[in-house]
DNA sequence: CTCCAATATATTGTATCCATTTTAGTATTA
DNA sequence: TAATACTAAAATGGATACAATATATTGGAG
């Protein structure tokens, strides 16, 4: 992972994140606390405070006395995710407009060219993570804490929609929308900023087979094809 | 409290949350753990996952090594509460006013009955209490879960900064803002609803004393005065 | 052989214990 | 007397131990 993550606590829990976005952890998956607890050298009491975060931040289930497993969001969630999405960032994107500093627009554009680089080398879940950096840090431009922490946690949730529902393959093409939000944000113009941000967020919720169920764990539903040829043969 | 919380963690949460309102514990008051056992006859464990969560929420802030207290948010964050806010509730009004129901009018009406009940008793914490509750039980109408738990969340913080900043007193005349809302809402006015929710979160904001510092805590400005007047003396 | 019940194992939930850090108190000294 | 260093008490942070619950296994009956 390439954040530097303050405390170990935030580490951890950005590694459990970052294995749900390299579908190392596909939702459904169960969280063994004592298994976590070996991986990570420390006690189930740090282990169950960062699974309380991560649920509360809709990442993982916690089902009482049955334990922690990966959130597997339904098609309806994430289209709920992402209206939430266009509220908040096409609703604050004019004031970080106004905000943007030049220090802003490096920032931005560095991580856009780190964006890209994971791209290019095939890195689904560093562009992924990237991607989701970006927005919170647009954002973050703004100056409104409140509203950036709000977003932090949609793009949570939506990075782990991502990494259920997008085709495989797909998101590995560079395309141009970030950086012309950058440069449309530093160049102040909102009414374009608006537009662009609307497309785009339409086109990534778009680009996700929210159709398909997408049950990677139902036995049933991924050998449904193989049974039903044998009986009918 | 009226709430009938799901789980005695909930319950806790909202008794130290109620307490909050009620103004008996106060902006930088220390949440010592094993008090907080006692009173509540649990074990740190139990105290411990709650003190986080409200502090996830921000209501109270976690001092490594040093505890927890209640947090004191300045009024430059106030205002950016109620900023968030307003992007969330008035973007979100419009599919509010379209999915309402005879039965989510019936349970907003009832809220405010009970809201101008509890102003009209001088409880005062119970008012702010309800009116949170009217706001996010309004945003539910919309039929977006993530905003409604997001609106949880500033709605919280709201209520906290309302018992800080707002002037003693205030609050405690019925006006008749909530009930407009709902029958604007319930005959699918929606942009007469746009206007009265954004008329009545300024006002809201309007109403609290975000210039004054209202450190109730900080001895040196709440001797201020004297001070002064004794030194010129 | 399959289904169900009983038991055994494993996992979660809570309380308690120990180590570390902070805070309060006290005494000593300039 | 004021300031500081030192000591003692208390609070927090983390790990562990114990209790409650769920899951897996085994044995038997149909």
């Amino acid at each position: 992972m390439n954040e530097q993550a303050e405390t170990y606590d935030d580490w951890i829990y950005d590694q459990v994140f970052g294995a749900v976005l390299e579908q190392r952890l596909i939702p459904g998956a169960k969280l063994k606390e004592s298994e976590l607890c070996e991986v990570f050298g420390v006690s189930r009491t740090i282990i169950r405070r960062i699974l309380l975060r991560l649920s509360l931040d809709k990442v993982v289930e916690l089902r009482p006395n049955k334990g922690a497993v990966i959130a597997t969001p339904a098609a309806e969630d994430v289209r709920q995710i992402f209206a939430a999405r266009r509220l908040l960032e096409i609703g604050i994107i004019e004031d970080t407009c106004k905000h943007c500093t030049t220090a802003d627009t490096q920032v931005l554009k560095d991580i856009v060219t780190r964006e890209n680089a994971a791209i290019q080398s095939g890195d689904r879940s560093g562009a992924i993570r990237l991607a989701g950096e970006f927005h919170v840090q647009l954002t973050g431009v703004a100056r409104n804490k409140p509203i950036q922490e709000l977003l932090r946690q949609l793009v949570a949730q939506s990075s782990l929609a991502l990494a259920l529902y997008e085709a495989p393959g797909h998101l590995l093409c560079v395309d141009d929308d970030h950086i012309n939000i950058v440069n449309a944000v530093a160049g102040g113009e909102a009414v374009k900023c608006r537009d662009l941000m609307a497309h785009h967020l339409e086109k990534a919720e778009a680009e996700m087979r929210l159709d398909a169920p997408q049950d990677n764990n139902d036995l049933k539903s991924v050998f449904a094809k193989v049974i039903e040829a044998r009986a009918t043969a």
